[in-house]
DNA sequence: CAAACACTAAAGCAATCGCTTAAGTATCGG
DNA sequence: CCGATACTTAAGCGATTGCTTTAGTGTTTG
């Protein structure tokens, strides 16, 4: 199979996490806090009902997906996002769209000239 | 369908099927296929080493999360891609980009100001 | 210094996930 | 009608997830 239809595929391990990361909803949640501005690690923890080892672990889901940045000073751990990650999810989604409204304009070609086979 | 209160939060079971259903790399090879155009599911099945069965279940996750959509005729049953639900996803992520992308504009002032956390 | 604070690290546990096998149920082809 | 085809359903199993508790480590603060 020469494939000329799939091109791309499996570009990056960074949409794996990144896709992952985001399909829990405390994580999401997290994320929505984080898009008003950085906060410490147990100031995220207050509105969750969580107990603070539980965020953290979500923190670090976070930064290894590559969606949010974390850096220490003092005892104080402060949490931001990283519009980088987000414009890859954001990429990948577009791509399957615009591949898929491609295709539709091509299957308007077709229904203009006539029926046919749509698959074999 | 607006409620009131919070600006936006949680407003979709949705989103939280999409993205686990993106969360899972052979779901995701799934969905670059289908963005070629619609397929049977054994036809799905053949490129991804998996038996009937489980490909079955990925397509029930990806119809429920609305990424996908099937349609039975006579012993097959074909899928193909849902625009509406990649759309979802698009806009989550970009309400917290631009979310974060306001907020850094802000930033910009304070930093003509000076460095620090605005926290307290 | 001692106590409070903000994490950090590790172990354990129930629930969910991705997958398999095995046994159905409807079509379709001859 | 009989067999192949294309799923469908159910049970089961090992791995991963999201959480907790418990016990640290390093940092302020009185």
């Amino acid at each position: 199979m020469g494939s000329a239809g799939g091109p791309m595929q499996g570009r990056k391990p960074e949409i794996e996490r990144i896709f992952r990361a985001l399909g829990d909803a405390t994580r999401r949640a997290m994320v929505e806090r984080l898009s008003e501005g950085p906060v410490s690690v147990s100031r995220l923890a207050e509105p969750l009902g969580l107990t603070l080892a539980a965020v953290v672990q979500h923190v670090q889901v976070l930064e290894e997906s590559g969606l949010v940045r974390t850096e220490k000073v003092g005892r104080v751990r402060t949490c931001g996002l990283e519009p980088a990650g987000f414009a890859a999810a954001a990429e990948w989604i577009g791509e399957q769209r615009s591949l898929w409204e491609m295709r539709l304009d091509r299957l308007g070609e077709l229904l203009a000239g006539g029926k046919g086979s749509e698959n074999k």
